[in-house]
DNA sequence: CGTCAAGATTGGAACGATCCAAGAGCGGCT
DNA sequence: AGCCGCTCTTGGATCGTTCCAATCTTGACG
């Protein structure tokens, strides 16, 4: 069933070497061999055996990648959005992405070495990297190629890292908000301490200090911050709107679910806007920053393939706005002139 | 840096083969020579290679999956769980998952094709076949292992397939509701001619049928349908609400949270149980029916071991409850005895 | 002490590709 | 015609493992 290149080279009368040639080099050979050749290729289906060239080559061209019991967990969507992104282009590349799962950072060290002595995979993508996080000096340690997506939180990063800046993104929808005419918006945060979670409010305070001058304990007074689940979330943002607030960033899609919900009880109807455009966004139809997951793949598997330096890069989220008449974000000028 | 069996037997004063035997048939070796190369693999940290092993044992077991672009889907969270469940059992066998993405159900099988060819994966998961799905007979013509996620709508199934009972939950769902003493229960569907769909809507219309003795008419009163998003059911569940119903079943978690929205713009608090206990659910905190997306992970593995026969394996989905007394779940005689 | 059988160990070929260096073909030039 | 140099082609070795068949130990028994 399965052809190799002695079968190739026989169908076409030449040698198993100058169909490597006309497969990896083709520049090597006269025209009318090369095509004899391919049409051999061709006529008997001929697929090289990857597992014969990754041997020879000591090369595997794959990309190992946790997968994390997400169960219940919001965020999980964003894992598939990341994944198809991450498969298609490496896919393009004539990579592969091999899945596999570890229960905590410990194991998944452990699962990569193994990954990689076996040969299976010779590159990693670490996600959700956080302070204290082990992973990367014993990936370093062995000598391995990888790249984190999320910064690094040891003092000297030496590894290749990406990251979507956060900040960046609060502050469009900040600005968005405040375009709208909007003036008294609440944010609704996680406790402090988590990196990504400050960076958001930073977004969002760095905004209304700029166009409002507000003072940072009036931003503490718009601020409200919870655990990242909708009930917490429903508490935290009803005390906010009977502070009179108008508006609402959110650093999750499930915090910004718990503001609709708050609102919803109180009567109010007001614009709220998520981060991370997941499902519930999507599903719920209100507006979330897109984390441009497409970019943050792209940027990891360039970082992979040039291994020597410590790349770096930080993707700029996107506000992705939605039926903006029902949240109040289309500016006052604008309202009226609905699309056609 | 990686050693080798060559390594391994000069390490230990025996041969390459012995070494072999040691790791796959250790019942071959003398208990003493055993622990002697245990040692030195232990020592010189061996791992085999993989590769090598593949090439000439001509198997990879590694299963490709197709990974579909669900941006913005709902349904997106279930493929999470499902790739943990089966990355986390495909490696308890010593099998791995590899993943690809299709644009399209040609694309998918034309991809599987190279797959297989290269040799970088030997069996396959197809999911969410569909009526006149043509990838079942281009594997099957192809000589390939493969188990499909969803029955088969071919007339002779030749092929292993695992699919979920979706009639036995939406059923477990209903007489939750009847046990609790509602009776006036709606269902929230989709169109016609969606074979999943019409199970889901078979469970609920059996349990309404066996308790109530309700007739056809009778059942299409309390059914609507409309698309699988939230604002679509939105609509759709107001106007069965307005009809007077209790509590919703629901074909899907979007469908559901378009029911509690439609509940809510109402000022009603209803139950409302959805299917698929995707994020939605576990965010909102509704309940729903969960798929037991690990049994099938664990069926389409087994599938895919004994590839000679067929194998077919239904997998009965679980009610998952959430705050019973909150959704009005509870039997009326259990209500009060709340748990201490 | 020799023989035998069972068990333990060994050497060599094979999987299918790529790398390396040497060999054949061809045209142009003197 | 003879030689040179370029391009194209060739055979052989190699990656690390497992399969196959053959050889070497070892202990028991007559």
């Amino acid at each position: 069933m399965a052809s190799t290149l002695a079968d190739v080279a026989a169908h076409a009368g030449v040698s198993v070497q100058t169909v490597s040639n006309a497969l990896n080099n083709p520049d090597l050979l006269k025209r009318s061999t090369l095509d004899r050749v391919l049409a051999a290729v061709d006529q008997l289906g001929y697929a090289p055996n990857l597992q014969a060239r990754r041997l020879r080559q000591r090369t595997v061209a794959t990309i190992g990648l946790r997968i994390e019991p997400l169960v219940g967990n919001i965020a999980s969507s964003l894992l598939d959005v990341f994944l198809h992104e991450l498969t298609a282009r490496a896919d393009a590349q004539g990579k592969h992405v091999l899945l596999f799962t570890a229960a905590d950072d410990e194991e998944e060290v452990r699962k990569i070495r193994e990954l990689a002595g076996q040969r299976v995979a010779d590159r990693f993508l670490l996600t959700s990297t956080h302070p204290g996080d082990a992973r990367v000096d014993a990936l370093l340690a062995a000598g391995l190629a990888f790249v984190s997506f999320g910064r690094p939180w040891s003092p000297a990063p030496e590894h290749s890292w990406v990251d979507v800046d956060g900040a960046a993104g609060t502050r469009q929808a900040t600005e968005a908000l405040l375009d709208a005419g909007h003036r008294r918006i609440g944010f609704v945060g996680w406790p402090e301490g988590s990196g990504s979670g400050d960076d958001r409010r930073r977004g969002w305070a760095e905004a209304m200090g700029a166009q409002l001058g507000l003072a940072e304990h009036e931003l503490d007074a718009l601020t409200v911050r919870c655990e990242d689940a909708v009930s917490d979330a429903l508490a935290g943002a009803g005390s906010l709107l009977q502070r009179g607030v108008s508006a609402l960033v959110c650093a999750s899609d499930s915090l910004a679910t718990g503001g609709i919900g708050a609102a919803s009880q109180l009567g109010l109807r007001l614009p709220v806007i998520g981060f991370d455009n997941t499902s519930l966004a999507a599903g719920l139809g209100f507006p979330s920053i897109d984390q441009r997951l497409g970019d943050v793949a792209a940027a990891a598997l360039a970082a992979l393939d040039d291994e020597p330096g410590a790349v770096t890069t930080i993707v700029r989220p996107q506000l992705v706005r939605r039926d903006d008449a029902r949240w109040g974000i289309t500016p006052a000028a604008d309202r009226g002139s609905s699309p056609s």
